[in-house]
This record gives structure tokens, sequence and C-alpha cells, in this order.
DNA sequence: GTAAAATGTCACAAAGTTGAGACATTTTGA
DNA sequence: TCAAAATGTCTCAACTTTGTGACATTTTAC
């Protein structure tokens, strides 16, 4: 696998579990000198740059493949429940990071976040869900279902397998769908 | 305000804002000398700790409180809640602590959180809350709405007096409850 | 095999953080 | 008022982190 990628995937590892880890603990997880990861990445903030850019990709593929796969909307939000907690899983610890200052990366990646979230006032239209949630309060709902699932898998108190179903039982239901 | 609490506060507050903010800064907020903050507290740890303890002890009496309040087990879950959002809210930061290497006093303070939760499968022998749904999950759920609610606080995007109440609407209905 | 690319090693300086000593100054309380 | 307690200021040493230059070694591709 190309270096790149190699201190990429290391990288949100471990910042996932500790995210002031210092760059050395990256590198060695990769298999790389700490001196080669700086020749790819000019520093902290260009490598957490690329993280950023690395699941806004990979999250927005998994999200335009839920919603292809089906053109009832309600099939599209489990589907994109499901995309949603399976990067999110990945890269949870830029969850932390977006409670911190935004970064130009920031920027984007909430916005092109905000263009599926557009489905929401659509299914309050067709009373799939209910109108009296504010839109605001149900995307902020997905996205810590899916901070739940993350912890969820992280404590091992939980069936893996069970975990899905759950969180889709629990996020339609508290957003009011039957 | 005594000094120790001054510096109680203001570590709650700034480490809030940003976990790994220098010492220094604490200090400044606190209208105190680095120097006099370290007489107070030997170092990062003890400081941190001490803010663990604190809320330990902040919520322990407010879920207390909100039990005392009536004898309805739904309404004791329901104060119980809102005493968590309280707290929760003060005490963000602690939160991320949690999910990175467990303190001493971390380890106290999440017994002292796992005795309030045998409250669920008593309300589950009672069929007030379904029993499909595992307690682990449950637990997990409930400390996510708080962390949700945090979120809503921040952003902004929502009325604050609403937030309670939809916190309740979506928490009682994610566990199963009509 | 060989040249180019990639990587490792070592060394280094700049910067930031941390905790504490020494001593001056202020605040407190009787 | 006066002594004790609390706090501030200044300083320092130890430590960590960070990014980079210089040069050796290995790997890759042809």
């Amino acid at each position: 696998m190309e270096s790149q990628q190699k201190i990429l995937d290391s990288a949100i590892e471990v910042l996932n579990e500790d995210f002031s880890a210092p760059i050395d603990v990256i590198a060695d997880k990769a298999g790389l000198s700490r001196r080669t990861l700086h020749r790819y990445f000019k520093d902290r903030t260009a490598l957490i740059d690329a993280c950023l850019l690395n699941m806004m990709q990979t999250w927005e593929t998994a999200m335009l493949q839920a919603c292809s796969n089906s053109d009832d909307p309600v099939k599209q939000l489990e589907g994109m429940l499901y995309a949603g907690i399976d990067c999110g899983v990945k890269y949870a610890f830029l969850h932390k990071l977006s409670k911190q200052q935004p970064t130009s990366t920031n920027s984007k990646y909430t916005s092109a976040r905000e263009k599926w979230f557009q489905l929401i006032p659509q299914l309050q239209q067709k009373k799939i869900i209910s109108d009296k949630i504010d839109a605001a309060w149900i995307r902020l709902l997905f996205i810590q279902m899916i901070h739940t699932t993350i912890e969820a898998y992280r404590s091992g108190d939980i069936a893996p397998n069970e975990i899905k179903r759950m969180a889709w039982y629990s996020f339609r239901r508290s957003i009011g769908m039957k």
C-alpha cells in the first residue's frame, strides 16, 4: 500500500484513541519514521485536514450508494444511517475535532453534510416523520445516534450484530416515526 | 469565593472549550496566577481529578433530588434525565475525558453512575419500557441523549426552552415507551 | 546492474509546557 | 495595628513536541 495511505490509516486509528497523541506514535503505527511522515504531510494540521478529506469522500460515496439503493425515502434514510454508522466508527476522532475550532476542510465537510439533510423536511411534508420536531434537532439526533453507536461498539457490552438494528429502531422512533 | 472553587469553575469552563488548553489559560480565567493554581492542585492530573469529583457530587445530589420528587418511576426517570442534562452541559469536557484513559476517580464515578441505572430493569419488569431492548443499550442512549442536548445548546440552532422537552420526548420513545 | 525514488538515521534548533523555588506584596482576621 | 496567610512576580530547569537539514541506506523500476 502507498505510504501516504498507510499514514492516513494510522492517523485515523491513533487519533481515535488519543487525539493529542504525538506524531511519533502515528508514524510508528504506520511503520514509517516521523521524518517520512513529514515528507507527505507538512505538519500536523495538514495531516488532520487530509483525514477529514478522506472521511468526506468515504461518507459521501456511502451516502450516495444508500440513496441509489432504493426509491423509498424511508429506506434511504435507513441506509444513510447505516452509512453514517460505518463511517462514524472509523473516523470517530473527527467528531471530537469538529467540536473544536473548524478547519478549512471542515467547512466543506459540514456543507457537504447539510445536503443530505434536505431529506428531512421532505419526509416531514409527507407526514412520514413528525413535523412537530425541529429539523435541526433531527440532524443532531442523527449525528448523535452515530456517536451512540460508536460507544456501543467500543463498550463491548452489546452484541455487534444487534447494534445497527437497535440504532435504526431507536432513531426512527426518536424522530417520531412509528 | 474560595480560590480553590474559582479554579475549579474556571477549569470546568476552559476545559470544556479546549481540553488540551495550557494551565495558564485556566489560571487566567480564574483571575489567579499559574503559580497559585499549582499551590492548590499539584499538577494537571490532580486538577482534573478534582473536577471529576466535583461533578460526581453535583450529579449525585441532583439525581437523588429527582428521585425523591416523585414515587412514579417514569417521573423519576424524566427527572434524572433533566438532572443529567443540567449536569452534562456544565461538565461536558469530562465526557470526552472518560473516553480516554480512566483515572482513579473515574472508576468511582462510573460505579456511582451504575447505581442509578438499576431503575431500568425495574421499568422493564413493569412493562413500562420494552424488554426487547438491552439495558446496556438504554444506558448508552441515556448518556448520549445528554451529549445530544449539549450539542443542541452549543449549536444555537434550537430554542433552549424546547430542548429538554424534545430530549425527553425522543429519549422515552427511543427506549420503547409510548 | 543502475539510476532514481523512497526511506531511514541522526542531529539540531525553536517553541511550548510544566512544576517549583525565592522573595516581594497584598489580603485577611483578630 | 500586626502577624499570618494568601497571592503575585520573576526565574529557572527539565521535559516534550515539532519541523527540518544533511547524509546514508534501501527499494523500485527499467
